[in-house]
DNA sequence: AGTCGCCATGTTGACGTCAACATCGCGTGG
DNA sequence: CCACGCGATGTTGACGTCAACATGGCGACT
């Protein structure tokens, strides 16, 4: 394999920039004084300053973050952990994480998990101990974790995100038991006997707090709890669970733990002739650009990626700086009443 | 602003992990050894290897690769350049060249752009050049570039994705012509005597493409073209847009720009009373996840998002690697008929 | 008037790695 | 029996930056 790379000039073909020495030597000025005015120290004289900042110009110089972070240790980075095949709402949160960390002067650097599987995750960590980063966000179910004997790069800042209290790591979650109580309870009040749920596989911890909370929403009203049916977050999974549903006439109320089932269980009501919301009711989570054009649009319960994306950056960097963690904490979730809920038939 | 850092270790608080030479002290051989080992030289003794492959187990011992970094001018990352309220389908190959780059040993530098303006954009181009990248991707609509006055550093590889053809880099398309092309001719052979068309923003080269190809095949046809109605690529969009089309009883076939808009099309189809497919067909472009599970299920132009992003990367990486430029690459679309669609009434 | 201190600026060295070159030992062929 | 070559390993220095310390000048206060 060979290359067009000239022995001297390590990078194929393509020349470096100036450094501080050419900055420095066209200002006529020390290497240190061109390191002071790129970090904007005060302590440099006016005129000084722009001598130097005219020839940091004139030659195109730019920083060599590499060097810059072997001097001083930091990367300015932050590495996110996620499986490759994002949902909706993971996105969300990466893009509020992008743009606060964008604002804090820190880049992203994505580490991808192909698939969930305990060894995959080992793998990611594995990746993440040779990445330049200053801290790790991971947007992964904590499970995983647990199961995987993976050793982080001991000292390094983490924050884990909707996922399970997990005490070696500070964490930020949407506060999933409310918004599932707020979805059935709103059911519940449109005079629903009861209402069945639609939730997302076991391993998820969102699932599992979703349908708990469900469930204790139900008994705390005293209306009968039927077994929850298990999707897999798809639309494809909520639509053969909702014919399931559609067929029983008792059903009124459906609980879709979030939207893209909810997707589903309306067109399998629609393809088995049950009118919504007339005959039956359905409600999601996440609230999805989309929902509210679903037909018919969607009631559901509102989470705030942006808030979850904002704090993650936030616990993490302040742990980065200070060494201290940051107490866990719980983004709210807000209910959009839309057109697919009403009350049951013959209320 | 006091902080809790010594003035002895620059990482707050966290110690730097063993280096090299540690390594090479444990396994009692020389720093140049270790190196070679942990870049998988061959010219080493085979119990020398294993010697210091357990010293460094011992130690825990991770390369820097910052240093890495300085000592060979490479970063062993691409930068990814995208819009921050992402697309469905940026996302997608997003993920698509998470995977490609991991494969290749890369890693991921996340450069959002919070607004299409061309300030925004030129100063992720500033950020880009401080950022430690080997190359870049861009997930931009191109005229954005074309405007603002961008001066990328020199000499770095750069893969523009889904936009125009650019003569000073190379590119990776879909064949969104082709794409429309299906569309329109599936509708026109169902015996529709014309499509209406929901486009994208103007702004949008793919938008145009599509446009400008579902017009040709009208034409080429010899079938009557109304007006395009322009959307954003909002659900919300082509509720507002579809609300008109279901007010007028000529329009018996509508050709979305993309699946977003054929989702509030449908809606509007449905508040006005019109049956899908019976009165009127709908044809979306991206098949997204969802579109099956739309009511009814959409027809739509599939886009091969994972193959975009893998060609990137390849494209990208062969110019980091060996200086040529790629020639630009077109993904093919493929038709995917489900219910949306039928012969116009009286057919 | 002398001393102290502060500000702007310069000098030195080290961060961790790897390329280039140097060295050493052993086997082969003349 | 020696020259030569090759493979394994060691030594040196430089990549670009910045912290720490050094220097030098000038004003303020005793």
């Amino acid at each position: 394999m060979t290359t067009m790379t000239t022995p001297g000039t390590p990078l194929g073909g393509r020349r470096r920039g100036p450094s501080m020495a050419d900055v420095a030597r066209e200002a006529g000025v020390s290497g240190q004084t061109v390191s002071r005015v790129a970090n904007g120290r005060t302590n440099v004289d006016a005129e000084t300053r722009a001598r130097v900042l005219s020839a940091m110009e004139k030659l195109g110089y730019r920083p060599n973050s590499a060097a810059r972070a072997l001097r001083t240790g930091r990367f300015r980075s932050i590495g996110v952990i996620m499986f490759t095949l994002s949902s909706f709402g993971n996105m969300r949160t990466l893009d509020a994480i992008a743009s606060a960390a964008e604002e804090a002067g820190y880049s992203l650097t994505l580490i991808p998990v192909p698939h969930p599987t305990r060894g995959e995750v080992s793998v990611a960590f594995d990746r993440l101990a040779d990445a330049a980063v200053d801290g790790v966000i991971i947007i992964i179910e904590a499970h995983l974790l647990d199961e995987s004997d993976v050793d982080l790069p001991p000292g390094l800042p983490v924050v884990i995100v909707d996922s399970t209290g997990h005490d070696r790591f500070s964490g930020v979650d949407t506060d999933q038991a409310h918004g599932a109580r707020q979805a059935t309870e709103h059911l519940l009040g449109l005079g629903h006997a009861t209402v069945w749920h639609i939730a997302g596989p076991e391993r998820s911890y969102s699932a599992t707090r979703r349908r708990q909370s469900w469930e204790e929403t139900l008994r705390a009203h005293g209306a009968e709890v039927h077994a929850p049916l298990v999707g897999d977050w798809s639309a494809e999974s909520g639509h053969e669970l909702g014919l399931r549903l559609a067929a029983d006439p008792a059903v009124t109320a459906v609980f879709a733990a979030n939207d893209q089932m909810a997707l589903g269980v309306l067109r399998a009501l629609h393809e088995s002739g049950r009118a919504v919301p007339a005959e039956v009711s359905v409600v999601g989570f996440d609230d999805m650009e989309e929902a509210a054009s679903f037909w018919p649009p969607l009631t559901t319960v509102r989470q705030f990626f942006h808030e979850v994306g904002r704090r993650s950056v936030e616990s993490l960097l302040h742990e980065v700086e200070s060494g201290e963690r940051r107490e866990p904490s719980l983004v709210d979730t807000e209910l959009v009443v839309r057109e697919s809920t009403a009350p049951p038939p013959g209320a």
